[in-house]
DNA sequence: GCGGAAAACCATACCGAGTTCATTCATGAA
DNA sequence: TTCATGAATGAACTCGGTATGGTTTTCCGC
């Protein structure tokens, strides 16, 4: 099934995320353009927009986030959905020692986070999953309170993931990040559980 | 002081805010070009653009949103953040009665929400005041669990405002709306204060 | 009032992102 | 070998936004 022509498909697709990447690592978002990098990935114009709708799917290409709905909806039984998410980011934190390919990593969320109109549609990605994750905790806590709580949950997320790349980009080895992130995965559920009342000792 | 320029100023400002404002209320953010806002308007598209520097701005126009830091900051002495808002919030939707020019606050509403740009723009503005608010709460719960709590906080803010504007916009009267809203800040507020453990009875 | 500086404004050309479409060309099936 | 398909092309186009250089209007010191 996997013909010629599909694989060339592919081809070119990483191809051209590949050189993008890199131009855009090396010169931050704003300053390449689309021309540019079709150019230099020997492409036209059209075809590039072909694979890529727009500049920045081309820089959010793969940044897929977690799956929070999914982590809820298919937890055991007899955990409540924040106790399945804990559990999640603890092992997520757990594992995080000297990774793959995390300069990468890294430097994809320079680009992101340099760029305002990146981190904004990175932010339009996290509220379509904050929707779904609402749709999920409407069978358990009603819709008010269930859009209530996947917003608190998806910003706690967001804050986690901040202050863990924030971390790592100034410097902070990995092993030292994930420890502090250890530490802050068990505050930000310990908040989410019992409130900020939780804080002020009483 | 106030010399025959700067009126004018004023009235060139004004009359390009209105003239995009009905615009883009009849036919949609996307759907008007700044051309035709320059033409309708009487000016020059870079004059247009010497008073509002993109197109978002000229439809964001005013939309400031609450001050969740100055709140905090100017509380009464012996109220924790969290009932300062409380009780700003509490008070906000009890004087939701027959209100000012509501038809025009939620036309502008709807352009904004009718458009992914102008919904991650407003978002943007969020953001902004997230962090002062975690700046304030430093003082009081250090930075970790600062940032944590102002990020849940101004995620059920957000929420509270969809669901009050959703409300409105779904043809619901100002005062079903209101009531709607008083409701939804108390369980907010429960949930942010003691936590999501609250809804599960124990 | 008068003259010049400053500021508002304008027309126009330009840039980059993104779209459209007629055309070319490689592929894979008959 | 032929031929339909669809990937790729390139060029022209739209629209948001910027830069430039020139023209009018307002201001202010004389």
């Amino acid at each position: 099934m996997t013909g010629l022509r599909e694989r060339k498909k592919q081809q070119t697709r990483q191809r051209i995320a590949e050189v993008a990447a890199r131009m855009f690592a090396e010169r931050g978002f704003d300053a390449v353009t689309v021309n540019e990098i079709a150019e230099a990935a020997d492409v036209a114009k059209a075809t590039l927009f072909s694979y890529f709708p727009t500049k920045e799917a081309l820089a959010l290409d793969g940044v897929g986030g977690d799956d929070l709905a999914g982590i809820v909806a298919r937890r055991p039984a007899g955990r409540t959905p924040l106790e399945a998410l804990r559990a999640h980011y603890r092992a997520f934190a757990a594992e995080q020692g000297p990774d793959t390919d995390l300069d990468a990593l890294l430097a994809r969320v320079r680009v992101i986070q340099d760029s305002p109109v990146l981190r904004d549609a990175a932010n339009s990605l996290l509220y379509r999953q904050r929707q779904a994750l609402a749709q999920v905790l409407t069978d358990e806590y009603g819709p008010r309170a269930a859009a209530l709580t996947a917003a608190q949950i998806a910003a706690c997320l967001t804050t986690l993931q901040e202050s863990y790349f924030g971390h790592l980009l100034s410097g902070a080895g990995a092993q030292d990040a994930g420890r502090a992130l250890a530490r802050d995965v068990e505050l930000a559920f310990d908040l989410l559980e019992r409130g900020i009342s939780h804080l002020e000792g009483r």
